[in-house]
DNA sequence: CATCGTTGTGTTTGCACCAACATATCGTAT
DNA sequence: ATACGATATGTTGGTGCAAACACAACGATG
C-alpha cells in the first residue's frame, strides 16, 4: 500500500532498456525479442505469440530473422502446414538465450533499482513546502 | 590490439538506455538531458551547448522545460539580454543532479558490462556454418 | 484433393519525433 | 535609442519505423 503523494512533482522511477548490437546491425537482441521468444515458447506458434503480445506478426517475423541472421543462432524451429497450419518452438539454443538474457536483465535491473535509491532518491524534495505560487486574483 | 574476427556473426556488445519517468510524464530525465546540462555548464549558454552537441535549440529548450516542470527542480538559471545577449548556468540543484546521475549511470553501466560477461558472453557461437539458402524453383 | 491455419514476404499507410524555420522578447553596452 | 545575441515559443516539413493490409507457400488431415 504505497499511498504517498502520487501527484507531487517528485516521485519518479527509473527505467532501463537493454539491447545488443553486432558490428553489422543495431539491436540484434533485446527485451522485445526476449519477450517474443518467451511468448512463442508459451504459445506454441509465432502467430499466437504476436497476438498475445499485441504486436504485429510482420515485425516479429522480421525481428526474429534479423536476430538469427546476425547472431548466427537458430532460436526457433518452424513448421509450415500440417495439423493446425504450422507451429514454432524454441530450440535448445533459444531456450539457453532466453534463460541467460533473463538472468542478465534481472541483474541489471536490480542494479538500477539499487543505484537509483543510492544516488538519485536522495535528491527528491522531501516536502516542497507547498508551491509558493500564490497567484490569487479573482475570477 | 584486439584483432579477433570482427565480422563474425558473434562479437556483440551490450547497450543500455536509462531514463526516469514521473507518473505524469515519460522521460523527464535521462542521458540526453544529462549531457545537455553538462554542456550548458561547460559552454555557458543553452545555445552554445546545443551547437556543441549538434542538437536543435528548440528541442533542448523543450526538454529542459519538461524536466524542470515535472521534477519540480530548477536546473539552470537563465538571463535574457545583457552582455552577449544572455546566458545560462547550472544551479546548485542542477550540479547535484548532474553529479548524481553520473554516478548512477556509471554504476549501472558497470553492472551491464559485468553481467554481460557473466551471462551472455559464454553463449557466443564459434562458427555457425554459413546460412545455406538454396534457391527455390525460380521461374 | 480441398480445406485450414500457420509460416513467409512484399507493399502501403499512419504516426511520432525531430530538425528547421520564423519571430517575439529581453537587457546591457555603445 | 539602437544594435546585438541569447532566451523563449509557435509552426511546419521530412524521415524512419511500425502497424495494417494483402497474398503466396506449405503440408497434415479428413
Amino acid at each position: 500500500m504505497t499511498k504517498k503523494a502520487d501527484d507531487a512533482p517528485g516521485n519518479i522511477e527509473p527505467h532501463v532498456k537493454l539491447w545488443f548490437s553486432s558490428p553489422r546491425a543495431e539491436g540484434v537482441f533485446g527485451d522485445g525479442k526476449w519477450r517474443l521468444l518467451q511468448a512463442i515458447d508459451r504459445e506454441g506458434s509465432l502467430r499466437a505469440a504476436t497476438q498475445a503480445l499485441q504486436i504485429s506478426y510482420r515485425k516479429a517475423w522480421g525481428d526474429l530473422r534479423k536476430a538469427e541472421k546476425f547472431l548466427g543462432v537458430r532460436f526457433i524451429e518452424r513448421r509450415r502446414g500440417g495439423a493446425g497450419g504450422g507451429e514454432a518452438y524454441l530450440t535448445k539454443d533459444g531456450r539457453a538465450w532466453v534463460a541467460a538474457y533473463g538472468r542478465f536483465r534481472a541483474k541489471v535491473e536490480a542494479a538500477v533499482e539499487r543505484e537509483f535509491e543510492a544516488q538519485i532518491a536522495g535528491l527528491q524534495q522531501p516536502v516542497p513546502k507547498e508551491t509558493r505560487r500564490r497567484k490569487r486574483t479573482a475570477k
